[in-house]
DNA sequence: TCATCATATCGTATATCTACGATTAACGAT
DNA sequence: ATCGTTAATCGTAGATATACGATATGATGA
């Protein structure tokens, strides 16, 4: 998400740990993808299919959602035969929850 | 945010907590909302204007995403005269790490 | 009362998100 | 080779989000 900067003394204001939170965060601001992050975690790792039939959403959107939690970094997909098969990445698990761990409460 | 459930079988995939979550996950997900929660970290307490003075941002702009974090329950703001006094709400802040926390990684 | 300051809200342009059907691509089995 | 299965991508309609200037509101002070 990119800022426009008109004042000059906000130079930093906005961080890098405001984009690196903000993107995780935005990654997880939609319940259909918590909802998979969640059933990912509950199966360790499963195919695509397998989380369309779970989702009260068609394919084509369930397979959205997924691009959108690989492309933050939150979810793996590997390509075995014609299925795919998908599982959290951890470390970006435990990066997001560190980041909003840190935010003092 | 609603989700359509066109199938018998995924009644329940998409719970209160996914909502909940999503829900102030959202509120997090522009790094002016983030950089804005840190701010108000850290001064305390703080009147609208410092707000505005220090973000990049037009000062509809800030009262908008003000409006966006106190609507998820994250920000408080008291009428301090002419004035609008902003702090953090603690508790909502806690159980939002407290669900993230819940995420397995 | 009137001018001023601080904030919120309105109106609006543009961009992004969300959902889906249709299509494509890639694989396995026949 | 062809067919079915699986998943990604395309195209697109409608909804939300983001930004800002302009305007309204509400309190203070002259």
């Amino acid at each position: 998400m990119k800022i426009p900067r008109l004042k000059p003394g906000a130079q930093d204001t906005v961080t890098a740990f405001d984009d690196e939170l903000s993107a995780l965060a935005r990654a997880l601001s939609h319940p259909a993808r918590v909802a998979i992050v969640r059933h990912l975690a509950a199966r360790g790792t499963c195919v695509c299919g397998e989380i369309v039939d779970v989702m009260p959403l068609a394919q084509a959107t369930v397979s959205q959602h997924l691009k959108v939690l690989k492309e933050a970094g939150l979810v793996q997909g590997e390509v075995d035969g014609p299925r795919t098969c998908y599982c959290l990445n951890p470390e970006t698990m435990k990066r997001f929850q560190a980041l909003v761990a840190t935010l003092p409460a």
